[in-house]
Order: C-alpha cells, then structure tokens, then sequence
RNA sequence: GGAGAGGUGGGUGAGUGGUUAAUACCAGCAGACUGUAAAUCUGCCGCUUCGGCUACGUAGGUUCGAAUCCUACCCUCUCCA
C-alpha cells in the first residue's frame, strides 16, 4: 500500500471505495475534498478534530479543502439530533460565526489549502422548481435504508416530510462543489451516499466517502457534543483542557489516544502493556493530556500544566494565578454566602450553605464552618469553592 | 373526521385527594480515599432576609386540603378512516 493512502486510512472508519480513492489518488490531480459543518456552533471542540485531522491528511498531500458551513441545510435541521426548530440565523451572525470558526479551524487546517463556503451559496438559487426536481431524484423506499429513519419508520416515530431533504441538499453540495471526497462522522454515512448518487445523476463521478469514528464525551458514554456539555473546546484554556483530560475515566483515555493522539499505534499498544505491569494510569493520561495541550496552545504549555496539575493535587497547593476583583459592599460587613453568591462564585444561597456544611469553601485555605460567616469591608482574602475555584475578593 | 393515551424537578421516570419539596435511576456538586479532576465510598442535590415562598403543560374551578378530582385551552403520541 502507498503512503499516501495509509495515511488517508489511519483513524477512518470507512472507505467508499478504497479501489477508487486508490485511483483518485493516483491521478496527480488535486482533488476537492469536502466537509459539513453546522453554522450554529461555532465552539469547536475535539471530538471535530477528528474529522479536521483527517482533512488535515489530505492538504498534506496536497489537496484542496472545502469548509463548508451549512447555512442553509441548518434551516432545515439535521434529522438526526432531536427535532428542535433550529433558530434562523441573520447574515451578521452567520459572518460572526464563519469569524469564529476560522480563528479556531486553522489551528489545525493549513489556510492556503482551505475554502469556506456556505451552502445558501446554490441552494438559495435552487427555488421551489428546483428543490422538486432534486427532490425526483430520490424515493421514499431508499430514504428509509437510513437507519435513523428505519427505525422512527418501523416504531411509528414521526419523520417530516422536510427531513428527507436533508440529505438531498447536504447530497447536492457535492454536486455543486464537483466534490471528489467528502468526510464526515460515522453518523453522516448515508448523507453522504446520498451524495455519490446525486452525483451520478448530475453525470459527475461519484465522491469518495471517508467516514471517521465518533469521539464519546468526558463522560466516555455519550458522543462529544456542547449541548451534553461532555466537552473540550480547542480553544479552552490549558489548565483547564489538561484537567479536564485527566478526568476522563482510565478506559476512555485508550480510545481518545486512538482518535486524537498521533502517538503511533504500536507506541500505544506499548503503553497499554506499561500500564497492565502496573505503570500508575495517571502518568500515562499525562502523556494524553500533554501532547493535545501543546497541540492546540503553545508548545511547552503541556509540560506547565503538567507541573501546576501536580502541584495543585498532589500537594494540596493554591494556583500560581489567581483571578483578583473588586467587590465594594455597603455597610460594615457581608455574610460570605451573599458575596460569593455576587461574585459568581456560587449559584445560589442554599447551595453556598449547602457547601459550607460539606467543608467545601476555605478562605485563605481555612476552611469555613460558620453558615454566618461575615466579611469585612476592605479586605483581601482568597476564596476557594470545591477543588478547582478559586477568587481573589478585595472589598 | 372518529376513538384512545399522555404532558411531573437538568434527563429518564414513579406517584392518582392529606407528614409529598414530591420514590428511584442518571447527570451535577461536596467530602473521604487514591501517586489521577480515574475507580470506589459517604453526603448533598428548588429558592429564601430561615418567618416562609414558589413548584408537577397553561388558565380557571371544586375542597379544610390537589401533581392527584372538574372545566377549557395548548402540545405530543397511538389506533381507525
């Protein structure tokens, strides 16, 4: 096998064809390689990066990428989260969002090798005529090979009618954007059939279809999503990025090295026997933990974090940095529940009360027992809630 | 068009007139433990000026008292046509 289609085959899940991406990639051209993106959330997190890695692969070989933000498939909501009425999104806000999403794509997209388009580009144009023409192209009996629809079909679920044209228009992008291979989540696989079809009966030749593995969240059960919030945004900061990698439960690390690390394969099946003779787990998530926070900040960052990780758990240490703020109370005093509460530092009283009684709240690393406890004005103290929260209140 | 089922706290889901702020599970939070913010164990898990207040689709009603009964409305689902 050549080099450039080993590289294209680690991490996927599928390919749609080996034999004619084999082709493709012979042909010396530089192919079009296309992927969806949703435009209403801009918050990349890492479970996208393992599509973006892949289409990462290929402008290593040379290939051309197109972003393609889904403006228009997001009017009509992807059938396959839960029917929430998606939100109309304005052009200001869809320029916002394109905005966000290439400040944080390219951290891992080479940018000469990248075009972002949005879909409403053609499908606008398409018109009522041309929404039912395409629409002639596919029936109702292959629509129902989807699995998700199968299901929903076979236990009386509803499907709407405007769900079928999900994966026509997502099929027609390729069509317009001539695409040679399109990536996406195990998830989109039929999606993107649809397309190879639609395409056929355009007379192009059929995209390749790349499906990659979809990441699960911290939680190690469900997949990595915002709105489960059992994510990492890429963009989060490294203190907070390496703690939360070292949350993860000891099985998930060894599938988030098979997805996110570029750790060779045979380095890891290394690390799994290290650990079996015993290796503390936690030094190996370290290694996880890392290498994706120098990849997504600056190089060395991953050490750093390593050493307040360490410095802060192991010996019970305060952080090097502290956020500091002002908070000028009226009269002498202020009960601490009702400061913290002001600051943000809790959500309510009860819980303030709540925390106080289960020793979670210290000030300057004593921990407080009194639910009465007042502040003085003009003070400078360091409040610390749970574990991880830490504030500098002067009043 | 006809018949029926149902809408409960972040999620799943009990409860059918009275210690029910509401069982259970999950999530979340805290504590203990551990070389991990893993695992495990324990506790908490609506708000409050601690007097109370607000909660079981929405709006009314019956009652000393309702998530539980009645009426209307909204929404979801099933079966028949």
């Amino acid at each position: 096998m050549d080099n450039a289609l080993k590289l294209i085959k680690r991490g996927s899940d599928e390919i749609l064809t080996e034999s004619d991406l084999q082709k493709k990639l012979n042909s010396g051209k530089q192919l079009i390689v296309k992927a969806g993106f949703d435009p209403t959330a801009p918050d990349l997190h890492l479970g996208h990066t393992v599509l973006l890695n892949k289409l990462r692969h290929f402008q290593d070989l040379g290939h051309k990428v197109i972003f393609l933000i889904g403006d228009f498939t997001g009017r009509i909501g992807d059938p396959s989260g839960t029917n929430k009425t998606r939100p109309t999104l304005d052009a200001k806000d869809l320029e916002e969002n394109a905005k966000t999403y290439e400040k944080q794509v390219f951290k891992i997209l080479k940018k000469e090798l990248t075009e972002v388009r949005f879909n409403s580009e053609w499908c606008d144009q398409l018109g009522a005529d041309g929404l039912i023409k395409l629409a002639s192209k596919y029936n109702v009996a292959r629509m129902l090979e989807r699995d998700d629809f199968n299901k929903r079909f076979s236990s009386n679920k509803t499907i709407a009618i405007h769900e079928f044209l999900y994966p026509l228009v997502q099929g027609y992008d390729s069509v317009a954007l001539e695409a040679d291979v399109e990536c996406g989540g195990t998830d989109q696989k039929f999606n993107l059939l649809v397309g190879r079809e639609l395409q056929r009966d355009y007379e192009q030749e059929p995209q390749i279809v790349i499906t990659v593995p979809i990441l699960e969240g911290l939680d190690g059960v469900k997949k990595m999503s915002k709105s489960l919030n059992n994510y990492i945004a890429i963009d989060e900061d490294p203190n907070e990025m390496f703690g939360k990698i070292m949350s993860v439960s000891d099985e998930l690390m060894w599938r988030w090295f098979e997805l996110l690390s570029f750790i060779p394969e045979e380095q890891i099946r290394d690390l799994q026997k290290e650990m079996k003779d015993g290796k503390n787990p936690r030094d190996i998530k370290f290694i996880l933990a890392e290498e994706l926070v120098d990849r997504f900040h600056e190089a060395g960052d991953g050490k750093k974090c390593k050493e307040a990780f360490l410095e802060r758990f192991q010996k019970g240490k305060m952080p090097d940095e502290i956020e500091s703020i002002e908070h000028t109370i009226e009269g002498e005093s202020i009960l601490l529940v009702n400061l913290l509460k002001n600051t943000n530092m809790i959500n309510s009283v009860s819980e303030g009360n709540r925390l106080i009684k289960q020793g979670g709240i210290k000030i300057n690393s004593e921990k407080v027992e009194d639910l009465k406890h007042e502040i003085l004005k003009s003070s400078e103290s360091i409040y610390q809630v749970g574990k991880r929260k830490f504030l500098k209140i002067k009043t």
